[in-house]
DNA sequence: TTATATACATAAGAAAGTTGGGTATTATTT
DNA sequence: AAATAATACCCAACTTTCTTATGTATATAA
């Protein structure tokens, strides 16, 4: 991420929501599709992300195919059976982080009210 | 903090928050109240919250004032004028970051609502 | 032809944690 | 009485995860 160093640890959780969503993506089409969906706010630098990725495929979470497409070599990602498991997992973790960061921050705050 | 690993980052804007709400903490005190308000989920440690007081104090967010209390020693610190301005930037940060995580992993997810 | 976009990768360094230790006093349990 | 837990501060070694910078290669647009 660029700009923002916020919540390290989320990238993980951010990749393999997306694989879960999209079946089978390469790691520039993440950073395009990370970009699109905050409109340009979240910038994923590839020198994380492609050792993330690296790191999530060497743990078994991940498995790569590689495909050419005009002269050009792509590296796709599709999540493993322990990766479908453990986005939940991660997901979970996350929502309930998200949760209590709200809980410290804003006492006003109670899940499912804005 | 102890069984998560997702906070990097946040440490600095919880204890800015929690100072501007309470106007005059300690160390021990700020791990306790985080304990309360998450009942016990997140825990900060030692080892993270000590330097990220120092460091804030170094930075001129914080001053500090020892106390003693029943032969005990207290380091209460407090916002700067230019902690109570970090507080707000810190915290509007958090808040976007949060907003686009939500757009990452929830598609379905619009601000305001749940 | 020079820059931008696509597409992969690595490596040095910084930042922010964890883990484990140390010191000291007070309160509670066994 | 002795051991443990709670209160209260601190530091240092290590790990993880990111930033920044760099490298390779092809295709397209200015």
């Amino acid at each position: 991420m660029s700009n923002n160093n916020l919540i390290k640890g989320s990238l993980q959780t951010i990749i393999l929501k997306l694989l879960e969503e999209n079946d089978k993506m390469y790691g520039y089409e993440i950073t395009q599709r990370v970009k699109e969906l905050t409109e340009g706010e979240i910038k994923i630098t590839e020198g994380a992300l492609y050792p993330a990725l690296h790191k999530l495929e060497a743990e078994g979470m991940l498995t790569t195919e590689i495909q050419q497409v005009d002269n050009r070599v792509r590296k796709y990602y599709s999540l493993t059976k322990n990766g479908h498991k453990e986005v939940s997992a991660k997901m979970s973790e996350l929502q309930s982080f998200v949760g209590n960061l709200q809980r410290i921050l804003d006492p006003e705050w109670k899940p499912g009210l804005a």
